[in-house]
DNA sequence: GCAGCCGGGATTGCATGCAGTCACCGACGC
DNA sequence: GCGTCGGTGACTGCATGCAATCCCGGCTGC
C-alpha cells in the first residue's frame, strides 16, 4: 500500500489557487488575485466587489472580473446583494456551525483513507511538517498568524489529498477556505495554537502507526475541539466588542 | 424537538431549481433550463453544450448562455474542453465511486441530525411517501424511472432539510444530481427499487422512533448498498455493451 | 492508396455599448 | 426639526463586435 511519496492531483486550481502565475485566462488570473486577496483577509467581509472598479483597478474589462466575482460567489466567499453589486461574505456564527458540522465526518473519513494509502514518503513529509509546526508555537511568541495558518493548511491538505478522494478533497479544500476567513486572529492565540499543533500530532500518529479507526475518531475529535474553541473565540470576542463599544 | 413541520429553506434555487417559473434574471432562467435538461437525460452525458448554438436555440444573447454554461460547469455537471466547447459531463466510475464514498458519511450525518429535530408533521409527510413508494414499486411492473428517481429524490431530500443544516443540504443536492446523472436506468431494474425501498423504510422506522444511531448506522448502510449496486449494475451495462459491440 | 498540408468554419474569450434599476443624498415643504 | 420627494450617480445585466485559436475536412503530392 504505497505507490509514490506525492499524491499528485491535478492540484484542483480552482479550489487551491496555485499562485498568480500565469493563468490561462484573464478570468481565471483576476478569480486567483480577487480569492487570494479576500482569504489573506486584504478584503475583510464586507468589502463591497464592484465590478466596474475592480476592472478599473486591475486594468482589464468587466467581463473577466464579472466572471470571477461569480465564481467566488458560486465558492461561498462573496454574496451578491441584488443591486448593490456583490460584497466579501460573511459569515454567520451558524453557518460556521453547520460548516464544522459537516467537516467532522469529512475529515475524519479523509484521515481514514489516507491511512490506508500512506506512503513511507508520505510519513516522512508528514513529521516533517509537525516538525515545522513545533517551530512555530515552540518559543514564548509564536509565529505570524498567516504562517500558522499556512502550516494548519497545508498539513490538512496534504491528508486530504493523501485520501487519493478528488471530490472529498476539493469539498474539504472549499470548506476549510471559507472557516479560515472567518477564523481571522484565532490563530493569535497561543493557546489555541498549540491545542491544534497537539492534536495534529495524534492524527499523525494515527495514521503513521496504520489505525485507520484511532486515525478517524482523533481527526473527528480535532474537528470537534477546533469548532469548540472557534464558538468560544467568537462569544469571547462578541464581548469584547460589546465593552468596547461602550467606550 | 419539533417547531414546525415544513423546514422552510431558501430552496437554495440553485441546487434544487424550482421550475422554470420566472426567474430574476435571463442567465438563470438558461441555467434551469440548461440544467433541468441535463439532469432529465435530455441532453444525455457528451452532449456539445456550444454556447452559440444554444444562445440561437433560446433566442436570447451568448452572455447569459455563457453563464448558464459556467455555472453548470461550476456544478460538475459539465465539463469544458479547452477549444471544443463545454460539453455535459460524462462520469467514470472512478469519480462516482468517489462521490459515494463522501455521500456516505454525509448522508448518516444528516439522518441524525434530522432524528433529533423531527416533528410529528414531518413524520407523518416522510410515511406518506413511503406509500407513494411503496405503490410505484408494489405491481409486477414499476412506475416510470423518472418517477422512481423523483420519488427517491423527494425522500432524501426531505431528510436532508429536516437535518436543519444548510450546508450539508446543499452539498448533498449538488452530488446527489451528479449521481442521478450517472444512474439513467438504474432505477428500471425491479429488484435494486425494491431494496432501496425497503432500505427507505428502515430509514424512516429508526428517524421517526427518536433513535439516531440506528438512523446513522442504516443510511450509512443504504449508501453503500445502493454504492454497491451501482457498481454492479455498471459492470453488466459494460458486459452488455462488450456483446453487443461484436454482433 | 496514403501521408501531409492548408483553408474554412466555428468557438471561445475579451472589450465595449446601452438601457433599466436602484441606492444614496441633498433640497424642499410642512 | 423632521419627513418626503426628486435628481444624480453608479451598478448590473444583456447584447454585440472583434481577434485569436483550434478542429476538421478536403485537397495535393508522392
Amino acid at each position: 500500500m504505497a505507490e509514490q511519496g506525492v499524491v499528485p492531483f491535478a492540484q484542483a486550481a480552482q479550489t487551491q489557487g496555485g499562485e498568480d502565475a500565469i493563468g490561462g485566462s484573464l478570468a481565471d488570473t483576476a478569480y486567483r488575485q480577487l480569492r487570494r486577496s479576500v482569504l489573506s483577509g486584504q478584503r475583510p467581509p464586507g468589502s463591497p466587489l464592484s465590478v466596474s472598479a475592480l476592472a478599473r483597478d486591475m486594468g482589464l474589462s468587466r467581463s473577466p472580473v464579472r466572471e470571477a466575482v461569480q465564481r467566488l460567489i458560486h465558492d461561498g466567499l462573496a454574496t451578491h446583494v441584488p443591486h448593490r453589486g456583490a460584497q466579501v461574505v460573511e459569515l454567520d456564527r451558524r453557518e460556521l456551525m453547520e460548516i464544522y458540522e459537516v467537516k467532522e465526518p469529512l475529515e475524519a473519513l479523509a484521515s481514514r483513507l489516507a491511512t490506508a494509502r500512506f506512503s513511507q514518503a508520505d510519513v516522512e513529509r508528514l513529521e516533517a511538517m509537525l516538525v515545522e509546526q513545533d517551530r512555530a508555537v515552540a518559543g514564548p511568541v509564536l509565529a505570524e498568524e498567516s504562517t500558522l495558518m499556512e502550516l494548519d493548511r497545508a498539513f490538512h491538505s496534504y491528508i486530504h489529498r493523501a485520501a487519493g478522494n478528488r471530490v472529498l478533497c476539493d469539498t474539504l479544500a472549499a470548506w476549510s477556505s471559507r472557516t479560515n476567513l472567518a477564523f481571522p486572529s484565532g490563530w493569535a492565540n497561543p493557546e489555541y495554537a498549540r491545542l491544534s499543533v497537539a492534536e495534529h500530532h495524534d492524527i499523525a500518529r494515527a495514521i503513521t502507526s496504520g489505525d485507520a479507526d484511532e486515525a478517524e475518531r482523533v481527526t473527528a475529535r480535532h474537528v470537534r475541539l477546533v469548532r469548540t474553541r472557534l464558538a468560544r473565540w467568537q462569544a469571547r470576542q462578541a464581548q469584547d466588542r460589546a465593552a468596547g463599544g461602550v467606550a
